[in-house]
DNA sequence: ATCGATAGTCTCTAGACAGCATGTC
DNA sequence: CTAGAGACTATCGAT
């Protein structure tokens, strides 16, 4: 099929820019390829495309990072795929489909520990793989699941499928292209220009020049009486943040109200209040904040509020502004007029610091929706000592570098087990083969040091007796085997065992 | 002796993957 | 090191 039609039957009319330069930078000829470009950029349609293009071995497996995530690609595959035949699956730790199922479907969303699981398993499917796609690969430089993805990946790389890898736009992306032996296509387009500003409490600074604004209060009408039917995001740091502005904020949002949202709202608050079966002080508080037409969202609220909010940000569009935690930060589409960044330093345990660029890019990155706005309003809130720095970090500033976290011992006590449990690797060349494959290897050139760290681990995976070693060869014993299948750390499962 | 305002001090902070056992409707 | 809000407590003064 062509891709004329194809695009037709995906419900485009054409590609959009960055779209264009990935077919032309080889998207549907390439084997592997990393697509670096940022969020809202319409990556998405690619992966598609990719999926449809026909190879020796149809099925697909697309990864991605959160489970949220994956029942909403799951929906939309689903919706996009079946006409051209092809059914989708879902695997998940909460939603899974048995073995058989998984097998007969021609494309299958997972979240990554979940695709490192099905790998330690052997699903008889994954021979049957021909493309791998894996969504916000820039995950691979978070601090607790980076090494998992690392993992996947490069299993997956041992598999000889083809290889798509998305991320947000980050600067040594050709490091990752270059690993993986893949074509790099990077672009910073977006569909809607991000107009960022910096507020220091007395006024907004745009590049255009500045206006007066001092608190949450004036940035959300500011934002809301931009143009008819604006919304917007705000992202605090704390829960309880997140509540009492979202409470403080009512004052302003319901005067932005018509009369049928107000009705609408209203509707929305009934339900909220009447989501679990006696309303407990939270249920009464989102209720409140409904009927004005604003919403607090973290990860505190049941599953059934936060479709009610959703519903009434992104389809009746009635709620205004929501304030939010981290949740709404990655991956999932919620679109705004209006983002406002008002923490922009957090907690780490031991002081207060300055959030990475990249978060803030991939949050200010969501300010602009698609069929509503022409451009997207980024703010970021600071202390007035702060603002110049501000501006030079999350402005003017490019994100981060990401950097392999495969170092650390914790992941590495999991993984060494795993892969020997698996039999992916038997001994200590194959276990030290696998990791002159990684990231990390090829990030760091020198692994010597890496595998004085595999080997320390896996001494202390014979001494914990779940690995032994014959002559050259290791193998897993029982409870080895066992505790790599639980997905649990090596080394807490010991001291249970002990205890 | 009691209440209370004020200031200093302490405490706490986001999110979310897999797997399994146990419980509930 | 680059935090800030709310709960809690100690202290002192007015009644």
């Amino acid at each position: 099929m062509e891709l004329r039609e194809q695009l037709q039957k995906l419900g485009y009319d054409s590609l959009n820019p960055l779209q264009e330069q990935a077919v032309a930078e080889g998207l549907l000829s390439e084997e592997r390829i990393v697509v670096s470009a940022p969020t809202a950029s319409g990556k998405t349609l690619l992966a598609l495309l990719s999926i449809l293009t026909p190879r020796m071995k149809k099925k697909a497996v697309y990864v991605v990072p959160l489970r949220a995530l994956a029942s909403e690609k799951h929906a939309e595959f689903k919706q996009a795929l079946e006409p051209f035949g092809f059914s989708v699956g879902i695997s998940t730790g909460d939603l899974d489909s048995s073995s058989e199922q998984l097998a007969a479907y021609d494309v299958v969303v997972v979240t990554s520990e979940k695709m490192d699981s099905l790998l330690r398993h052997g699903a008889p499917w994954i021979k049957d793989v021909g493309l791998a796609v894996v969504d916000e690969v820039h995950v691979l430089n978070d601090e607790s699941r980076g090494a998992t993805l690392e993992i996947v990946i490069t299993k997956l790389l041992g598999l000889g499928c083809n290889l798509l890898c998305l991320s947000a736009t980050i600067p040594n992306a050709f490091e990752l292209a270059k690993w993986l032996d893949a074509r790099l296509i990077f672009s910073t387009y977006r569909p809607t220009p991000l107009k960022l500003g910096v507020c220091d409490g007395k006024h907004v600074y745009f590049d255009s020049g500045k206006i007066e604004a001092e608190d949450e209060h004036d940035l959300v009408r500011l934002a809301l009486s931009e143009k008819q039917g604006a919304q917007a995001l705000v992202f605090v740091y704390t829960r309880r943040n997140a509540e009492a502005l979202a409470d403080e904020l009512r004052k302003t949002t319901r005067g932005f109200l018509s009369a049928e949202e107000k009705w609408e709202c209203a509707e929305l608050a009934e339900r909220a209040l009447k989501a679990l079966g006696q309303p407990t002080s939270q249920c009464r508080a989102l209720s409140d904040c409904l009927k004005d037409g604003v919403a607090f969202h973290h990860a505190g609220i049941c599953t059934r509020q936060r479709e009610l909010i959703e519903k009434g940000f992104k389809k009746e569009r009635c709620v205004k502004a929501i304030v939010c935690t981290t949740t709404l930060a990655m991956g999932i589409d919620y679109p705004a007029s209006w983002v406002i960044v008002r923490d922009l330093k957090r907690f780490n345990g031991a002081f207060s610091e300055f959030i990475p660029a990249l978060e803030v890019a991939q949050i200010t990155g969501r300010a602009g929706r698609p069929r509503y706005d022409d451009k997207g309003v980024g703010i970021l809130c600071c202390a007035p000592k702060d603002r110049e720095e501000v501006i030079d970090r999350y402005v003017f500033g490019k994100p981060e570098d990401i950097y392999s976290k495969l170092s650390s011992e914790p992941v590495l006590r999991s993984h060494c087990l795993g892969l020997i449990s698996s039999s992916d690797c038997n001994d200590f060349r194959s276990l030290f083969g696998f990791f002159e494959r990684t990231f990390y290897a090829h990030q760091y050139g020198d692994i010597s040091s890496l595998c004085g760290n595999v080997e320390r681990v896996v001494e202390l995976l014979k001494e914990l007796d779940f690995v032994r070693q014959r002559g050259d060869s290791l193998v897993a014993t029982p409870v080895g085997k066992r505790v790599a299948e639980l997905y649990i750390d090596p080394l807490s499962a010991f001291q249970f065992i002990d205890f």
